[in-house]
DNA sequence: TTGTAAGCGTTATCAT
DNA sequence: ATGATAACGCTTACAA
């Protein structure tokens, strides 16, 4: 009933405990003959090596945590998928909590992922968290952190984000040259950097072309679904209603697409819309939403890339990178103006 | 720079380590007085517990392992975050990885988390999956499982199900009572027990309403968009053209529908279609997809619940459940024929 | 190439 | 209510 361990094994051959260790750690110092005979015999007992006991001595847990907001959005399971893809090859494991946005829940997973020794800190904060205490943690330990989309700009790590204001930028450029005079832009909250970036390549795009920038026609909220449809009801309540939006998710490019149709605007006719993320949904609504892919897969599998090295290293560095990955505007039909062309 | 140990704290305090773990354990045999004391200065000395070192004495990790095939698929990541929200309440970590559907991969996650010691192992099998051995591991040491979904039918555990044949009996009624006479079904591969089930009630629907079961009516294949396609296409260039299509999934649901516009047939006045799995875009394509919800997070929730009772029990079970989790038709426009009602 | 022995930090058992 | 002590199974200097 009790576990075989490397004793056990040791006693059986009458050799010492440690070779039976180094043996079954490939260490190659030890002679193939009673390497052989060692792994034969820990096969024949139906010995697995106690994990526990290991990291407890190696202080090394092989194990990477990661926080997201919610594991169940397509962008943040996608991320994951990439990480767990890549760690498991480097043998890794991966665990995964979920903050729900509330810092507070973020708080205490970063402290419980602390004293469970995680060798690696991967995540993408909440919308609510402005102090950074809990991550702090880890860089005093010199515990690598590498964040991802949601970044905190003041701690000192490796860092993954996606293009925001190049996509934005091309985003809206496209409006332009579909024709769009007067483009509203639908944003989230500010204090997070990617939706200030959003924020930066629509001004930039309107710069550029020569158009004015107009407070009415810029809201930010949390880019929920109802969050979408109150703000293109204020955008048309409007003296200066707007012929384009860009959204800044494809929630509320989808919100706002049902609401103009409910008042009987059409997309693309009437209001031009281009959103962003690449939902899966996305592709298959009517009319189908142009938007701005997000490389999840490959950002998880970078960020995990770059743990791990960090880990395996266990040099500090001075200089962390931020990574910034490619976007690609996907044109659909929700922003194509020029039906003659084909 | 080295960490704080009990120890340190009981030679500050002059007192035992003993007690200082008791203390900080909140064992109520301790004093209130001097377990203020005690964690006022693990407090000030910064300790944190080392549950490495707790772990490797108890023999408890306090994790959960998860294998699915994919995390980035909405209803595994449904059901993962389920998991993690019940988890998390009850202090347990979570660790997830991926079979890809592969067997190989599978086999291997099972060994790694096995040797890792998780407390419990949640999991839906891939597609290839037909022996079971690395799952064996786990009953022979009591170390609990919980299926869901994908369950494997000769291991004896807790498995959580969805009401698979309840669901495609009700969907398929709703076709017959929106006046569908020829109902064709669009099923997945039969060696997975979920899609033998939606095809029985499919059968059972048609025998209730002595509907003829006509073979050139089923089609089977991996319910992929493509697979949906071929399927339509087949379906509709036979002699016995189907006025209704019930799909095992919403993705072939959905291809369906668009190779039918294609063809210049229209959903739902001239087929009738409904799906499987409320995906999140079955609500917001055109025509709106009916379908079968499937509660996932919940599905997590309870699973998390089961396995957690059973690790914190440790009565070795002899009785196992297995939980039909509700289904849910939604009715939506693809299956509605009557339009006047409203 | 192999063996000896110490020690990781905690909890549990037995005393007191 | 608290203390002393052993033990968990492994890795790793150091010794041989």
């Amino acid at each position: 009933m009790s576990e075989t361990t490397i004793h056990d094994i040791a006693k059986k051959l009458n050799i010492s405990a440690s070779t039976v260790s180094r043996a079954l750690n490939d260490n190659p110092i030890i002679s193939k003959s009673t390497s052989k005979r060692i792994k034969k015999t820990a096969l024949e007992m139906g010995y697995r090596p106690n994990s526990l006991a290991a990291n407890f001595r190696t202080k090394r847990t092989n194990t990477i945590g990661i926080i997201v907001p919610l594991i169940n959005r397509h962008f943040f399971s996608s991320v994951i998928s990439g990480i767990e893809d890549l760690a498991y090859t480097q043998g890794f494991a991966v665990t995964i909590s979920q903050s729900n946005d509330s810092f507070e829940k973020e708080n205490k997973i970063a402290h419980t992922l602390f004293a469970n020794r995680v060798d690696g800190l991967i995540l993408s904060i909440g919308m609510e968290t402005i102090k950074y205490d809990h991550l702090k943690l880890f860089a005093e330990r010199k515990i690598p952190i590498v964040f991802f989309d949601r970044i905190a700009e003041t701690i000192e790590a490796h860092k993954i984000v996606v293009d925001d204001f190049g996509g934005s930028l091309r985003a809206t450029e496209h409006l332009i040259e579909q024709g769009a005079k007067r483009i509203a832009h639908i944003g989230g909250p500010l204090n997070l950097k990617i939706y200030q970036n959003r924020l930066a390549g629509y001004f930039k795009a309107l710069e550029r072309a020569g158009l004015e920038i107009c407070d009415s026609l810029v809201i930010h909220n949390s880019l929920t679904r109802k969050d979408g449809t109150i703000a293109a009801q204020k955008l048309f309540q409007n003296e200066n209603k707007p012929d384009a939006i860009f959204c800044a998710n494809d929630t509320t490019a989808l919100s706002t697409i049902i609401y103009l149709k409910n008042i009987g605007l059409k997309v693309p006719d009437d209001v031009l819309i281009v959103g962003f993320s690449n939902e899966p949904f996305s592709e298959v609504v009517t009319p189908s939403i142009s938007t701005i892919k997000h490389p999840g897969f490959s950002m998880g599998r970078k960020a995990a890339e770059l743990i791990i090295h960090q880990i395996n290293e266990k040099v500090t560095r001075a200089v962390f990178e931020t990574i910034t990955m490619p976007t690609e505007l996907i044109i659909r039909d929700s922003s194509k103006r020029i039906k003659i062309e084909k």
